[in-house]
RNA sequence: GCGCGAUUAGCUCAGUGGUAGAGCGCUUGCUUCACACGCAAGAAGUCGCAGGUUCGAACCCUGCAUCGCGCACCA
């Protein structure tokens, strides 16, 4: 057995395990594996993306989930996958050509800038996939899908042609929301309101009936001014009712516009009145429907203003064009007023720029099976963690609109439309024929992605393992991706039958939570707050930066990121390092100690069924997907019950010429390290699989060893437990007697409890010892010098032996904890004599209140005999 | 406007009806034979506010406040 290093390198043995397990196809998953399955579908990440502090939580929840079910027995499959994320790559690409070459992608056609993205993608593709193997993810690489598969681009286009045969998939001239900056169709969910302070003008209209009357209508878009083709006020609006039917004069390209009168109006709003401009406007798009008014775009597609009859607008930007509108009508004295006002704007959420409603002939999906994908998520046959994401879906659902599916954009799947001589369209995945040209637009990246769950098996691995077990994922894509993912698996039923089960996507659903910085703002790369994973590796190792990320991030929080925390990780994985070291120094390890061979002791037996219950509070925590309350379970159990008190106690039967003492001690800590280092290697795998190795637990992999289960104990356990626990609490007395005397940590000291307990004096080595002294001894009849520090304990009253005392300080001491058991034991008193209470409450709550009661009463007698001695 | 979530020690967070907790930070003492990325001790909290239910509320109910998020509106 090779010695461990004193120090723990997690560069090279994080290197070299990972190394290992993809020669040794740890991570294969099996299809005619005879184990149950369990799956999970990786969310893509885009491919020419890096590792974001995201990717990390996410994909070390998704790992130590697929770690944790391989240790449970199950066949797993982590299927992974790149994406290839439309607009973000696209744009990304258009960037770095206008910076190097100063070229649009038009001036390259559409051909050529496709070579351009496929061979970015070819440079910064894949990167990230290296990045999460630093992280030790255990998916199965030689399953890694892409969305531009030829299978899968087969595939997507299919269903479009499914779809569109049912009549589901459409084309249509509809408002959709345009992107100006990325020159494309967006769908509802890729627009973000943001509020904008911007200004609300008052505009006067002349009547045309009426020369002289004016009517003020206040907008936000003067320079829409020129679209407008109607305005509207409430038909009940009693300041209006006679202009109804008359006509206006268009301020900006003078013309006669009809005064209509329409529900949609909010007369408290502005003036009450309402210019209709609607090519521009998604609600003044349904006046003029309503009320048959023309339709004027005076938008180019880029955003410029499109009017050559205003020659002082035309071709300027719409931001420009408004400042400038609003000039022009001041001068000719139709400005009535300008206001401060804030609205919402959408923005797009690519190209961070307003949105334009526009007019235009899109495809579109009317979303199927939208009442079963409500039904599986409210009769739980798929699970949401935490489950109050229910209340954020089922609405999106209930109030769906047809999903715009097309996009301008080059950088996607070809939509298998053809348009033929005579204006023909025929919907198939291949050219009808040679006079047939494709559609050249391409799909919604999503429409691709919400084919995910299912798609990326072939029909072997379909059978076996779809449905999957878990999605994990951010909160952010619930609309984008979950809830079409679900749409999709009931709708395309890929399952083993039709039967609703076999058709969701994934049986629980995982929400983590956002990483935030320290002010609680998002990371993101224009604010700089996001620290670079690689880095966070190369300083604290990837088990640590696992570890402590998992341990600060609640379930369904947001999480606020702080490098400390990675650190304690860190920490973390150095004291498991050294623990292990510290065992493996005294004699090689026994991979299955035998609890039954051994004679334990009281600690022996305290640490173990603290075991048992981290095991079963860990059961309990997976089962509900508490990732914190499982790290700080096991942190908790290892740090503080393992190795502050057991190693320590230990210590004594570890040194000591009593073989069988120490053999017992070391097969005790043969048992809880090889339990500890299994239970945490879904979260810490490569430290974990090094100590497995090199403590000789096992010659295979600790990868698929059995995670440890809740094991039986003798019943009298409780009783020790008890004795061990006032044994720690005396031992915890005194060192605060020590320290409140002001003895260096250093000094030996001496210790007499005074008991009539005599049974105790066989733990007194270990007392000793913990406590630093040099002897404690037992004396029933101690008399110390008036004043010598004492404490009141469960065993008894617990003296440190000083040559001479600070009486001043020892009273005060006394005077403190005295008053602070007086007022424990008024608490308890006053509850006791609630006669409420004693009938009411439960019996073991208050048969714990009247031990407390004895004890307290004990233990202050015992002071006040102390303090009374000092006077 | 509607909905969701949060509000506990200086910081990050546990704690779902019965004695207020952890880690970090801080103070003090220790290079004690695994570990200073460590050991030991300590100080530190009117559990956002106001009502209510209950023998008993950080926890359940109602209202309010503040912060964050989503949806709707957005002339």
């Amino acid at each position: 057995m090779a010695e461990l290093p004193k120090n723990y390198d997690p560069a090279s043995v994080e290197q070299k395990w990972y190394a290992r397990w993809l020669e040794q196809g740890d991570f294969r998953a099996d299809a005619h594996s005879s184990k149950p399955a369990f799956s999970i579908v990786m969310p893509p990440p885009n491919i020419t993306g890096v590792l974001t502090l995201g990717h990390v939580l996410n994909n070390t929840i998704q790992d130590v989930l697929a770690r944790r079910a391989r240790m449970s027995g199950y066949e797993v499959l982590w299927l992974p996958g790149v994406d290839h994320a439309g607009v973000a790559t696209q744009t990304a690409v258009e960037k770095h050509l206008w910076r190097t070459e100063k070229k649009s992608r038009h001036d390259l056609g559409r051909e050529e800038f496709l070579r351009r993205v496929v061979q970015w993608q070819d440079k910064h593709g894949g990167i990230i996939i290296e990045q999460l193997k630093r992280l030790g993810c255990s998916a199965d690489w030689s399953r890694l899908r892409y969305t531009f598969d030829e299978s899968y681009v087969r595939a997507v286009q299919q269903v479009f042609v499914d779809l569109y045969k049912e009549g589901l998939i459409y084309r249509g001239k509809r408002m959709i929301n345009w992107d100006p900056a990325a020159l494309t169709a967006l769908s509802d969910e890729e627009v973000i309101p943001t509020p904008q302070k911007s200004t609300l003008y008052f505009v006067r209209y002349e009547i045309a009936d009426e020369p002289g009357r004016y009517l003020e209508i206040a907008t936000t878009r003067p320079e829409t001014i020129m679209a407008d083709t109607g305005i509207a006020v409430h038909p009940n609006d009693k300041r209006y009712r006679d202009l109804i039917g008359k006509h206006a004069w268009r301020p900006l390209a003078r013309e006669k516009i009809p005064i209509v009168a329409d529900e949609a109006i909010d007369p408290e709003f502005g003036t009450g009145v309402l210019k209709v401009t609607p090519a521009h406007d998604k609600v003044d798009f349904e006046i003029g429907e309503r009320h048959k008014l023309p339709i004027i775009d005076v938008l180019h597609p880029d955003g410029r203003i499109n009017c050559p009859a205003v020659p002082e607008l035309d071709g300027l930007d719409r931001f420009e064009a408004r400042k400038k509108a609003a000039v022009m009508l001041k001068e000719s004295g139709l400005l009535a007023k300008e206001e401060p006002y804030e609205n919402n704007i959408g923005f797009s959420e690519r190209a961070g720029v307003p949105i334009e409603p526009r007019l235009s002939e899109q495809w579109f999906l009317r979303y199927p099976k939208t009442k079963e994908a409500l039904h599986v998520v409210r009769e739980h046959l798929i699970r949401f963690f935490p489950q109050h994401w229910e209340k954020v879906y089922a609405p999106w659902l209930e109030n769906i609109r047809d999903w715009c599916i097309s996009r301008q954009i080059w950088w996607g799947h070809r939509i298998p439309a053809w348009h033929g001589p005579d204006g023909k369209v025929a919907v198939q995945v291949d050219s009808p024929g040679s006079d047939w040209s494709q559609d050249p637009d391409t799909l919604d990246t999503w429409f691709s992605s919400w084919l995910w769950a299912y798609e990326t098996m072939d029909a072997e691995t379909r059978k076996k393992f779809y449905p999957t077990s878990v999605l994990v994922t951010a909160p952010d894509i619930i609309f984008f991706w979950v809830a079409r993912m679900i749409v999709a698996g009931l709708h395309f039923k890929p399952g083993k039958s039709d039967r609703i089960e076999d058709n969701i996507a994934f049986r629980d659903v995982f929400f983590t939570g956002l990483i935030r910085d320290q002010e609680g703002r998002k990371m993101s790369k224009s604010l700089g707050n996001s620290p670079d994973p690689l880095d966070l590796i190369s300083k604290y190792g990837a088990d640590g930066l696992r570890f402590g990320l998992l341990r600060m991030a609640p379930t369904g929080q947001d999480i606020r990121f702080e490098e400390k925390q990675i650190e304690e990780g860190r920490n973390f994985a150095t004291k498991l390092w050294n623990a292990s070291r510290f065992r493996q120094m005294h004699a090689p390890s026994d991979p299955a100690p035998n609890l039954a061979d051994l004679s334990l002791s009281i600690y022996a037996i305290e640490v173990l069924s603290r075991l048992n219950e981290t095991i079963g509070a860990v059961e309990a925590a997976y089962a509900q997907y508490l990732f914190s309350n499982v790290a700080q379970r096991l942190y908790d159990f290892f740090w503080n019950d393992y190795c502050d008190w057991f190693v320590e106690a230990s210590k004594s039967d570890i040194f000591s010429e009593d073989d069988s003492r120490k053999t017992s001690a070391l097969a005790v800590m043969d048992l809880v390290l090889s339990a500890v280092l299994r239970l945490l290697h879904p979260f810490m795998p490569h430290i974990t699989e090094e100590l497995w190795s090199l403590l000789g637990f096992g010659k295979d992999s600790i990868q698929f060893t059995e995670t440890p289960r809740v094991f039986g104990l003798d019943a009298d356990l409780a009783n020790k437990g008890a004795r061990v626990s006032a044994i720690y609490k005396t031992i915890q007395a005194g060192r605060n007697l020590r320290a409140d005397a002001k003895i260096p940590s250093n000094k030996k000291v001496r210790f007499v409890l005074r008991t009539s307990d005599e049974s105790i004096q066989e733990e007194f080595p270990i007392i000793a010892r913990l406590l630093n002294a040099e002897e404690v001894a037992l004396d029933s009849n101690f008399e110390t010098q008036p004043g010598g520090p004492v404490a009141a304990t469960v065993l008894g009253e617990l003296f440190l032996v000083v040559a001479e005392t600070d009486k001043k300080v020892e009273s005060d001491r006394l005077d403190k904890e005295i008053a602070k058991i007086e007022n424990e034991l008024r608490v308890v008193k006053s509850k006791l004599s609630n006669s409420a209470f004693v009938e009411k409450a439960p019996a073991e709550v208050v048969a714990e209140h009247r031990r407390r009661e004895t004890d307290f009463t004990e233990r202050l007698a015992q002071l006040q005999r102390a303090r009374a001695a000092l006077d």
